[in-house]
DNA sequence: AGCGCCGGTATACGTTCGTATACTTTCGCG
DNA sequence: CGCGAAAGTATACGAACGTATACCGGCGCT
């Protein structure tokens, strides 16, 4: 519960509070961007004064959930990986660590995903940058794979850069589906991580003798 | 100039002067959601009240706003499928067409897809149905093809959509890039395109002379 | 014991906002 | 000509906002 990844054993209730009632309101309203101080300070039952002693503005209590939820993702997927035995399950497995992290962290994922092309350009460069590192990451744990070893590392992080930009828009639908939909949106997106990945080798001029394999 | 898509020849110049201050001021904030009808009419050189003489809400004149492309996207897209003779260069002259068009009306189109995650419900269906409306018509270009004729048109619409959606984010990139890196930009986006088909192509069991799985 | 800081409150100021109302100008048309 | 609709103006009201300022209790130290 309360914030996700609390650095330390840090005790700051107050500031807890004003991160919790913002994730809340920025998930219903769609962005931090949408929700003030004042109505922030409400929700979480502190006077409007009060949130200035955690945060210089609401960006700066963006940019601190951003980086709640990057290491939370960098934790989740470094474990995956590292317990990986078998390259075909490579996608099925980081999706459903995805996927399930997203549903116990609903509003942080959703407000931090759409934040990638909100209004403030500073977020959007976090989201991005989070992005960025995922998509580095996921390229060196393909590049171990015998199907994609062959391929060169800057193709496999723009396709992975592609991926995760695809699986940040799914889960936006995802945490709005019922359950039915879920699954089919877990599918689907699965779909496109084995097509994407495919058409890669498929393009590729002078890689076609080992489809056997 | 002026709006795009002047439906008959009708003489609205308030409103006309309405559109193109909301589409500077959304381009530049990011979102019709973060203009003000003062701020709006203000720009447009009109009183407060004026702009409830066109339009019941700001909502309203995105709707209007998304209509437009949504009519100038179809007319661009069908001229050049109609005189399509290669199949071979579908994704090209497709994509060619499209980025054009977005040069042209740059504020218009990168609004527009903002809006597709932007805080209002109603303008985010309209965008998800423009995008839908897309990709069935794009599929029903594919199934035409050889190459994917085989494929069920289902499996060719999801394709279609996924297609549509990485186009719609690519562009936002797009239209903040610089010379050089626009070209890149449109380079990869038909990378993607080609590899995405091929992927789906690779995948299918029923394939020409594939090894078996 | 005393001091300082941290987190909290209460309050106040000036801005901006959405929208309602009432009035004016323009113009096509019977 | 007359008139009604369309488009625009001026203005006013109440609400919400961001932020600055001044004050206060408790705690950890020395």
């Amino acid at each position: 519960m309360g914030t996700l990844n609390p650095p330390a054993t840090e005790d700051r209730p107050g500031r807890d509070r004003l991160i919790a009632a913002a994730l809340q309101l920025a998930a219903a309203k769609r962005s931090f961007a949408d929700i003030g101080v004042r109505e922030l300070t409400r929700a979480a039952e502190l006077s409007p004064g009060a949130f200035y002693r955690h945060f210089a503005d609401l960006e700066a209590l963006g940019q601190a959930v951003i980086r709640a939820v990057e290491a939370a993702l960098h934790e989740a997927l470094a474990e995956v990986w590292a317990g990986l035995q078998d390259a075909e399950q490579l996608s099925r497995l980081s999706l459903r660590a995805y996927f399930q992290l997203v549903q116990t962290h609903q509003d942080a994922f959703i407000v931090c995903a759409r934040e990638r092309y909100g209004a403030s350009r500073s977020l959007r460069a976090a989201m991005r940058n989070l992005q960025q590192g995922l998509a580095r990451d996921l390229a060196r744990v393909l590049a171990h794979t015998p199907a994609l070893a062959p391929l060169p590392l800057a193709e496999l992080e723009a396709a992975a850069l592609d991926v995760v930009e695809h699986v940040n828009i799914r889960m936006l639908d995802y945490v709005e589906a019922d359950a039915a939909d879920r699954r089919r949106i877990r599918q689907s997106t699965e779909r496109f991580v084995q097509s994407h990945f495919a058409g890669l080798l498929a393009l590729r001029p002078r890689t076609p003798a080992q489809s056997a394999a």
